[in-house]
DNA sequence: TCTAATTTTGTATTCATTACAAGTTTATCA
DNA sequence: TGATAAACTTGTAATGAATACAAAATTAGA
């Protein structure tokens, strides 16, 4: 019997003692909010996490979202999507690490793999890199068929 | 002898019939603004680029740098660069492309050369791509020298 | 030169984000 | 359990980058 779970698996079973063991506790609002990024790959803006969660959560205040958000990415549990517009976008982390393709069609963004050590040159080994973020703009599969 | 010009030699010659070509009207403003660009590398903001050019151009406007700059980046001539902070930082765009790389101690931008098209995958065959933009965030160089 | 089109400029406005302080909840320990 | 401190949440006010807009200035074409 396989009783590793990976890291896709541990978080459906159970975001509050992720985040406690993140150093982060695990208040219902950063439940609720970590919970709404898993199940929303769509790199959502506050607002759009504000408004999914105000009619579960009355209380719940917009600065709430931001102090949250804050934290997960100094924590590192989430990453800021700054590919198009004026309001930052959010993301769950995967450890593998992917791409952004933005469709200037539908305007969606979509999570694509990246084969991100192959980008490293020569010249780069200078440096010591601690993240490294890639994207793409252009048009996705399926506005490519609509357009045919 | 070689009258062939590459990108950088035309760019130094005559920025006026540069701007020309790409079908923007070469006002003094434009032309400053781009020559800045050129000059500094250093992935400028719109209030650096305003506070280096109001003392020659005592007329100039923060709306005519945005408007100069939005125009620029619609004519494909110049990039934005949110890399990080509040303010959209702004780059020349060569035509081979190029990444940038965030130091975190000293907060410079640096150019870097990006082997872009490795990134590709076989997933991202199906998308049509027309821009990519790549990113690190580290520690560089010289930063690294003076904490050993 | 005259007129129309384009560009520049300054001011007012928008709106995403942060600052801050008060209120609420949670943790700790006697 | 109850008291006290620490941490978290909330609402309002403030900040500041970016845009809207209209008037002034410049440029292009006849």
């Amino acid at each position: 019997m396989n009783t590793k779970l990976d890291w896709g698996e541990m978080m459906d079973l159970n975001i509050p003692s992720f985040l406690r063991n993140q150093g982060i506790k695990a208040s219902y609002q950063r439940i609720r909010i970590y919970e709404y990024l898993m199940n929303n790959r769509t790199h959502p803006t506050v607002a759009e996490i504000y408004n999914a969660l105000i009619t579960d959560i009355p209380s719940l205040s917009k600065t709430t979202v931001y102090n949250t958000l804050n934290l997960f990415v100094e924590k590192e549990l989430v990453e800021e999507v700054t590919i198009e517009g004026s309001e930052m976008r959010y993301d769950i982390k995967d450890p593998e690490g992917h791409g952004h393709f933005k469709c200037t069609q539908c305007h969606r963004i979509f999570d694509v793999p990246v084969q991100i050590e192959k980008i490293f040159t020569d010249e780069l080994s200078e440096f010591h890199v601690q993240a490294q973020f890639v994207h793409f703009v252009g048009i996705c599969p399926d506005c490519l068929k609509k357009n045919s």
